[in-house]
DNA sequence: AAAATATGTCAACAAAGCTGACATATTCGA
DNA sequence: TCGAATATGTCAGCTTTGTTGACATATTTT
């Protein structure tokens, strides 16, 4: 039942005409960076629905295995989430043996994160098919022009 | 009440260095890629929870605007998402008066999705604090240096 | 005339974010 | 040493945005 809303033909104000690179402003770019980051996490996704895992674990066990003994405070700050919505995911993950909490040495009240084996091997199976896209986009530049890459992508995170 | 099953120290199936550029995966890149966009979607996401909008109504009103005259058939493509869950998003876009629909010239089943000013307002605004993000991380590459990056980009997207 | 297509809608559910409130263990500072 | 601050966990409830499945309508195509 297409929407009885709908027009007959464009009003006075149905603009008709694409937002282009007026206003200075940069359509372009900000569109390729939507459309990268949607293929982009596509290829763990459809790994992690198998496991009735999620992007959020994802994001847990990357940085988790990238930065072994990060404390919980480290990982909310890194993800830039609550600690409530982080509890859920990463309790899933405790519970079913991808990361140990191990208590903090000089301040008890820590609970530093670590991969197991199982952890790490469940990393680096989702960072495949992502290595083999970015090296895929990456063919065809040079050394000197893949640091561009990645000195642009640094520069587009706020400092801190 | 930090939890209880944390271990004292790491045991034998703790894994505690670092996963770096082994195995021939690029982790620099997928982590940037992260951070920039996590960054780059702040912006309008702090705009939009004023007006009570989401990063869903944000995608909706940006395509609408770079390519007004789509049909719902095309931006579903685009965003590779349900008609059900595009649904809800575009009426409430509708309803408040930022998007129009005209009924297909040649089709007449389509309705085909235009920005109003209100709309086309809304996207600029939007849009506007990631521009300066990007021009500010682009700033001090060349101009054949700033093309590395759109076609970089691009190459990260999937085919059609 | 039947089949395919474009769109809309209802209902139920899931993932992953949020706020607010409160508890515990530990460390730090006056 | 004692009270405040910090690190973490947890309960409860809510929101946004995605999903599936089923079905309806109008229009176009075959």
């Amino acid at each position: 039942m297409p929407s009885e809303r709908a027009q007959k033909s464009p009003d006075a104000d149905t603009i008709t005409d694409p937002m282009a690179e007026i206003d200075d402003i940069d359509f372009d770019i900000i569109e390729q960076l939507f459309f990268a980051y949607r293929d982009f996490t596509s290829d763990p996704d459809a790994i992690l629905s198998k496991s009735g895992f999620g992007r959020a674990h994802h994001r847990v066990v990357h940085f988790v295995n990238r930065r072994p003994g990060m404390t919980v405070a480290d990982l909310l700050d890194t993800l830039k989430i609550t600690k409530q919505s982080l509890a859920r995911v990463l309790k899933q993950l405790v519970d079913s043996g991808f990361v140990n909490q191990v208590e903090g040495v000089r301040d008890r009240r820590q609970r530093r994160l670590y991969p197991t084996r199982k952890g790490r091997d469940l990393a680096l199976e989702l960072a495949r098919p992502q290595s083999r896209r970015i090296t895929k986009a990456l063919s065809g530049f040079g050394p000197e022009e893949q640091k561009l890459i990645g000195k642009f992508l640094r520069a587009m995170v706020d400092p801190q």
